[in-house]
DNA sequence: ACATTATTTCGGTAATTGCCTAAATAACAA
DNA sequence: TTGTTATTTAGGCAATTACCGAAATAATGT
């Protein structure tokens, strides 16, 4: 869970987690949307992907990103965990 | 709210928040459950502090560090966008 | 004024991060 | 094989982070 933290304290990660949350796109597409190189981005999927926030499938020479949602759902319920929100009490 | 991430970023600002959950501590009373110098325990409260996560009050020779809840509920709500979690409801 | 306690700031170092360009790899087509 | 496209890895650099011990600050008591 820590590494999902972490993976989560860039910008550009968690814009990348939101592009994906409509539909899953290549690390092309995806780079379209920043204005920062390739490689740089790469390395940012490699921090979501070892976080198991992404996970890919190749087709061809294109890799495609998924959003891993049940790892976004697990970090949300440790986030409120640590927001201390358990909805129901007060 | 990028610093809000940021902040909860490292596993022991993470474990700070929980404490501060359950009651208000002094930067004392924290430090007993952390096996690191005070110094580096302070600079976790100042990126804690710097991110809006708490605030603190000084009686006499001591501060004491609060939860800041709706800091907190901000960021949850953030992090439920993110997560494409509707959240509210249910 | 001096001492005590609580906490922070200072000064330094090692490790990590974020970014880049250039080079390497992978898949596929001509 | 050679070429093309998509993506990653390698190498390097500047900035930041995390940590520590020592010194400074703040509040208060003697």
């Amino acid at each position: 869970m820590n590494k999902v933290f972490e993976a989560l304290a860039h910008p550009v990660r968690r814009d990348i987690l939101k592009l994906l949350r409509k539909r899953a796109m290549c690390a092309g597409d995806i780079a379209e949307h920043f204005p920062i190189a390739k490689p740089t981005l790469s390395g940012h999927f490699s921090v979501l992907k070892n976080a198991d926030l992404v996970t890919t499938e190749r087709q061809g020479t294109t890799i495609t990103y998924h959003l891993n949602m049940s790892v976004m759902e697990e970090a949300l319920v440790a986030f409120m965990a640590l927001a201390g929100t358990k909805g129901k009490e007060r």
